[in-house]
DNA sequence: GTTACTGTACCGTCTGGACGGTTGACCTAC
DNA sequence: GTAGGTCAACCGTCCAGACGGTACAGTAAC
């Protein structure tokens, strides 16, 4: 008999390491991830591990250009559900961050947390992948033919939300998160 | 002949090793930040800074207090210039972050970020303060009489352009900060 | 033979923290 | 007024532990 495997197809090891990685930061923040904790967690040796990535760096880099693609991509296809005409950029935003499940949003904004912060601690620059992302995020919804500021009004909010649940400053309730989808979607319908 | 010392009128050690701190996040990022580094750029050894903070969590946790106390002074003060009315407080935060000038929002926002980095790579409980003053800032702004809702869409859209500037993901032109206030006080004067 | 690893041993460096001085201002006794 | 003593405010050194990274010998599949 031959046991067919499904759901997760056999990640393979680079994947696997890369999820160990994000795993050990929510669990242990950032101090914690150390290249033999993400080897341990993803069940290869320390040597393995430095056989994929050739060092720390080059594990953050992976991290983050996989966290980047992950976020573009999203972003794209929120594009897409979003019904053209000005505006369609700055509502798939509001849509993204306010319009899911707070267990999806939560999930996703942890996960991106997590690399941002380990990524950030051990060199800066190794964000700017997720700042080409965030870029054309920007010119997309400042371009989107809403009056000047509105646009990146929701999207800064958006992205303070995001921060709040990183530093766990604040969480909104469900009745907060509607109560400021509808205040924000009436800053998109306001006539310049 | 007697010189009377104006100005900084000799910061005691303690300040000048939080400042030294401060500085060194800045400067070299959350990894720079270590006791001897500390201790050098404000001038004392490392024994005499282990004397006045026992600990480097200490260290941080003074640096954290100094911060939450600067933010609600400085909260209430804008409160103070903000004309009573409903959005009272709403309005107080929207000048706090767009109705300075840029380099003083850069200022205040550089040194909140040091600091709140630092702290939170040691031991994220250690933003408690801070979270208890953004707990009462929450308050003020739900409850200063604006459709549910508008207040924090302003006060999330401040965070999230304090968020961008310490990851830098984007920071607005002056043109741009207009726009947004503009924005946002749009927002702030649409009847329930 | 090549690829993809495992496992162990090891190195150099850095860091927080402990510890035992030392200095100098200030008080007190004689 | 000077000798003795106290105490806070430091200084400088040392150490154990952890971490990133290297080296290398071995192995199992293809």
């Amino acid at each position: 008999m031959s046991v067919v495997q499904i759901a997760p197809p056999a990640p393979d090891v680079r994947t696997r390491i890369l999820d160990a990685a994000e795993t050990i930061v929510r669990a242990r923040g950032v101090p914690g991830l150390t290249l033999e904790a993400a080897a341990r967690e993803a069940g290869v040796s320390k040597g393995g591990l430095l056989y994929h990535f050739g060092s720390k760096e080059a594990l953050l880099a992976a991290l983050l250009t996989r966290l980047a693609e992950f976020v573009s991509q999203d972003f794209v296809e929120g594009m897409e559900r979003s019904p053209p005409g000005p505006g369609r950029a700055a509502r798939a935003m509001l849509a993204w961050g306010l319009e899911v499940s707070e267990a999806e949003a939560n999930e996703r904004c942890d996960r991106a947390a997590a690399v941002f912060l380990a990524a950030f601690h051990h060199d800066p620059a190794l964000l700017d992948p997720i700042r080409a992302v965030v870029a054309g995020l920007r010119e997309a919804v400042m371009t989107d033919g809403l009056p000047p500021g509105h646009g990146m009004a929701v999207m800064a909010a958006m992205d303070g939300l995001f921060m709040a649940r990183i530093f766990g400053m604040y969480e909104l309730a469900p009745a907060e998160r509607r109560d400021m989808h509808a205040a924000l979607s009436r800053l998109l319908e306001l006539p310049t």
